[in-house]
DNA sequence: TATGAATGAGGTTTCATTCAT
DNA sequence: CATGAATGAAACCTCATTCAT
């Protein structure tokens, strides 16, 4: 059929609108007929594009952690202060949980649930980079002295957490969405103070 | 044990069960045959003491934050300095997360699911006394200058999200489970280490 | 023990309590737990005294149509002029009525369900005993000539099936409770005129 | 039958086979399974087509009222003398009645069970009719006088209660049902004898 | 007698998936 | 490509009934 083989716009369709569900609503349960609805399309053609639900859902997953993984590494191997790349990564990630609220829960429960993703190759060289510029930073008295991978930890816990439990903490703390959204912006510099002295 | 015990063992088999399965096992989609099958009780029993699954998952959720609540205004409460409060809090902490690896995702993902529960009245004497311990410490130049509540965000994001987020944080940084207990049993020092100066 | 047996209030209770929830309010589908919850005894004390449910309902289904046959018997035979047999008939069936307004339908639904009930023994006399009465009647011009079965018939009808078929009436017919209620009330004058020249 | 027939055959064998088994047979407690048996299809085809068994039910009994709300008023508008009418209506009833027999049953015991139907419009005008031929009768001296309503309830009561009580009476008059089918093949010329002078 | 506990049969519904067109 | 029809696997719930005390 001499003309550009154009990956189905409904394949494409389907794929966005269940991802919009997932990490822009929330709605990790959806059925292939809520799916359908919002996409407008008819419910049998997400088994005829994507043969099964949770082949689906698993193609929407992966697609995600590796846009997360692509984007993490984009700024450890850019060239700036660490300090800097530290706080590019906060931006980033609040830019994206803006966009998708649910993205990070989804990924949690996901992996709850047993869902593997494979992994990247290149993990020794990343880590390897970024002890190296994390215990510089340390010997400059920057940061207090702790396992590398401790530091990963906090801040990746100190960036997601509030999204990814959101409503625990609204609700814990007899907090309301705009006020919330308020912590959220005062946010990074909250994190900055506490990863570095 | 030379006592009445009433409130039917089945009844509270069930339940005890039930929560094992969802805080222990993470099987947070458990049907009510799983957990007869795990109860080894008929699967109608589930419907004879708690009327509905859903009813059952209620109960099970609201008595897991009710237990919450009340051990963090426990502490709270106490006659100890600001400092061995915190401590005390992330050990215990700690203990429960080993005892229930998934409680808190499962409180998370049912409050991401719009499931809310009934708040507790004396919320604003809770938060007034814990700001004025806070400011203390933030005056004698012990902990950074910051929102009381952006500190608490921080204490339970640093506890939380490790365990909550341990298949995905496992996954990502490439460490076994052993490592990952190492790394835990390490953190109490470095959230220590993160939050006061 | 020396005491007078007395059919146990408890089954007599049960057996009341589910024939005003039959006849009374028409909760014909009702379960053993309304009838229990109705009587406030335990569920269970219904197969204790009857076995079944089922057994239960035939037991209330036969008395009631025993005493329909009783009381319908108790007039022909009374010594009274036909017209006068006539009118008492419908004032007592209008009486019962009054006391059991689902009594009528509840005998023709078990009927259509298929449920038999024993057959009294002296009908060949009662039909000739009738028909005697019923000819001379024809005969003195009173009423219209027919077969005597087909006089019953309506009388059965023109009694009954307002009571049987009250809601479709008053939806159908478009009027309130209490216009009906006066409907019926003049009711008896009406099936005199209808049945007799 | 050259032409397009669509509205799922299915749909309307469903729909169909339940219909004969109420109104036919008079299985009102007919479940999916069995309704999905006679029909020879999967059970799961009555909730696809009807979403749940109790609406496939109220679907049936609507369009059986509806039905016969037409018919009767049919008859009512047509251009005939008022006598004819009733006539027509007596033979129209009994045409009905042999095809459906437990149709007025039915209908009886859903509106006892409190299943509402929607109301048609022009009921005033239709009354106002009815009101007008009739007293026109009675004034020419063709029936007894008396309330329209209660005329009308008359019809009603003489020509369905022997359908919807079939087995009452047959049980009672101890009547096989050759018997009383002879017996309802006369009655419309009874029923005419009643109600007119 | 009375009761709480337990059971099994039976019913409805929801869903993902497959099929035939 | 797309769709309506059809199917089967689960899952949940209600109930009458039985059991053990």
């Amino acid at each position: 059929m001499g003309r550009d083989y154009k990956k189905s716009d409904t394949e494409l369709l389907i794929k966005n609108t269940a991802r919009d569900l997932f990490f822009k609503e929330g709605k990790f349960g959806a059925t292939t007929q809520e799916i359908a609805d919002a996409a407008k399309v008819n419910r049998t053609l997400i088994n005829y594009y994507f043969r099964s639900r949770n082949n689906l859902f698993s193609i929407i997953f992966q697609e995600a952690v590796e846009q997360e993984e692509i984007f993490t590494q984009e700024i450890l191997y850019s060239d700036l202060p660490f300090k800097q790349k530290i706080e590019n990564y906060i931006d980033r990630s609040f830019q994206r949980a803006k966009e998708f609220p649910y993205l990070e829960s989804y990924i949690v429960s996901r992996l709850n649930e047993g869902h593997l993703y494979a992994k990247k190759e290149d993990w020794e060289r990343f880590i390897e980079r970024f002890k190296t510029e994390f215990e510089e930073e340390v010997r400059k008295g920057n940061i207090k002295e702790m396992e590398p991978i401790q530091f990963i930890v906090n801040i990746a816990s100190l960036i997601s957490f509030p999204f990814a439990a959101r409503p625990l903490l609204q609700t814990t703390l007899r907090i309301s969405t705009e006020e919330f959204d308020k912590l959220i912006s005062q946010r990074k510099e909250v994190i900055m103070k506490v990863l570095f002295k």
